[in-house]
RNA sequence: GCUCCGAUAGUGUAGCACGGCCAAUCAUGCAGGACUCUCACUCCUGCGACUGGGGUUCGAAUCCCCAUCGGAGCACCA
């Protein structure tokens, strides 16, 4: 077939694997893909949040284009901005490998709004509304327009001026954006777009400089344009948004970039959770940090070992519907396992460790390898005529039990309290006629071991070697990998996963 | 209340714009087996789905309508 068609393998191939990762963008001739991730840093990146960093990132790798990450901290009250994550994000999205061309800080570019503000209030399409919310709501519930809609430009922009300079009040004023006050979608009828906040913003370079603060429908729409966006990516939620923003877009005459959109999603292992939820219970103490273990953010992932490649793949697996998923963290650790595990030397350590005593073993050194399939050398371990072994393991023993103790040798149980065991044999022909358990062991003096993980801490016993391990991810044999974290005194671990 | 989305195996996902090639893809999961001095890895086999009801059509996962379920917006949050 090779020989006769080779044209028609090209096409089965093509069917067969109709591109992999994610579906093509529609991209016009001669056009540079631009693209951004939004954040608002009010907190460090979660597994939620990379989903934008990723998908966004990866096409714009796939098309050559520029990759842009935007700060939108035009929010100094609700959802204030932390100093720390602007950093962060920036970070966390190299270590995705998804490095922003760009980082534009929305908060820097106050004057720009404002000038589209007063554009519009200049066109009439823009006014300032005195009405509290509840007035507000009940003309818009009946399709009616309030008493401030209809004021002219001139009068209009008096109002803006003197909110800029700070006489109103906050809540007293805020100015909307004119669409069409009938529209059968009371969420598109006029909607605000700047309201008043007197709190300073964090970054000390803007602190009180302004009162006056864009909401997102507003920023957005003028960051995308400014920016040259040429496609957009986000969750569904903001679907109305790009209805709303279509009107700003018409006004000034500009094109909105192509959109797609995501659905809502759920890690079971993960309940609910919120941004300032989260720094609520970390300031109580009941999260070590934000890269507590327990924590879906990113900095915890990690801390834990996840490879960003990992990260990066299970995403692009998961793609962008728009149907609400609700998913397991163990298919991003099957990913990360698969990455993981060739890599990973092996060593043992023992949680709830107990003591055994062995009769009739002379002392002796064993050099178990580092990995069973990797030539990559091996560990030393040296013992006298004493283990200790997990408590779950010895409690199914009884006397006369034999049991393998791997890479070390055969023996049998001659009492359970205290766990005493003599000498056997170093046969492993005989281990697999007998059929007997193999477990592991370590030696009494091995180093004290602690493991953070989301369920909880393991505390025991192991190989001394894994103090030369810092910073890597290991397999502890029968308990899964970790990545040693710190080693001086004893060896804290962070659970990756089985 | 009004409006807008969505629905394929346990979980994700491909297929749906142009109906037939779908007895429906891939991954993960689960079950069994092989390998193994780890409950890891690898390999083999198997399990498992088009939400329901109407309609259009020679033919529907794919188009239309209704229902059900899930999500979202109507904020001076992003």
């Amino acid at each position: 077939m090779e020989s006769l068609a080779p044209e028609l393998i090209d096409e089965l191939n093509t069917k067969k694997d109709p591109d992999k990762g994610l579906k093509e963008l529609e991209v016009e001739e001669g056009q540079k893909v631009i693209m951004r991730f939004a954040p608002n840093p009010n907190g460090p990146a979660t597994l939620g949040s990379t989903r934008g960093i990723v998908i966004n990132s990866e096409y714009v790798k796939k098309y050559g284009g520029k990759f842009i990450i935007r700060f939108d901290d035009t929010d100094p009250q609700t959802k204030r901005p932390m100093l720390e994550a602007y950093e962060w994000y920036v970070d966390d999205c190299k270590w995705l490998g998804a490095e922003p061309d760009e980082v534009v800080i929305a908060s820097d570019r106050m004057p720009v709004y404002y000038d589209y503000a007063r554009k519009l209030i200049e066109m009439g399409k823009a006014y300032i509304c005195f009405c509290d919310g509840a007035d507000f709501k009940k003309f818009k519930d009946a399709k009616k327009a309030c008493p401030h809609r209809d004021v002219s430009p001139e009068e209009n922009m008096e109002h803006w001026e003197k909110m800029v300079a700070g006489d109103y009040e906050e809540k007293s004023a805020v100015l909307r954006i004119k669409t069409d006050i009938t529209h059968k979608d009371p969420a598109l009828r006029d909607f605000g777009a700047f309201r008043i906040v007197k709190a300073p913003h964090p970054r000390p370079e803007i602190a009180d400089k302004y009162c006056v603060w864009p909401l997102l429908d507003f920023e957005g729409a003028i960051e995308d344009h400014e920016l040259g966006m040429t496609h957009i990516i986000r969750g569904k939620d903001l679907m109305d948004s790009e209805k709303r923003q279509g009107y700003i877009y018409e006004y000034l005459g500009w094109k909105y970039p192509k959109t797609t959109h995501w659905g809502r999603i759920k890690m079971h292992e993960f309940g609910k959770f919120s941004t300032s939820g989260l720094r609520k219970a970390i300031e109580e103490g009941k999260y070590s940090g934000w890269d507590d273990p327990r924590l879906p953010t990113l900095q915890a992932l990690r801390r834990r070992g996840i490879l960003p490649e990992a990260i990066r793949k299970f995403m692009i697996e998961m793609g962008v519907g728009e149907t609400d998923i609700s998913i397991s963290m163990n298919t991003l650790y099957a990913e990360n396992r698969k990455l993981v595990d060739p890599t990973a030397n092996r060593y043992f350590f023992v949680w709830d460790p107990v003591e055994m005593e062995i009769t009739e073993a002379e002392p002796c050194t064993v050099n178990p390898a580092l990995h069973p399939t990797e030539d990559r050398g091996c560990r030393e371990i040296k013992i006298k005529n004493q283990v200790v072994i997990c408590k779950e393991d010895a409690e199914k023993l009884q006397s006369g039990s034999k049991i393998r103790l791997k890479d070390l040798y055969n023996v049998e149980v001659t009492s359970t309290e205290p766990l005493q065991a003599k000498y056997l044999n170093d046969s492993i022909e005989s281990v697999k006629k007998d059929k007997m358990r193999i477990i592991h062991w370590a030696p009494v003096d091995g180093v004290p071991v602690k493991v953070l993980s989301p369920d909880g801490e393991f505390t025991g016993v192991g190989e001394k070697q894994v103090t030369t391990e810092l910073d890597k991810i290991v397999q502890f044999e029968r308990f899964g990998f970790c990545r040693i974290d710190s080693v001086d005194g004893q060896v804290v671990a962070y659970y990756t996963h089985k």
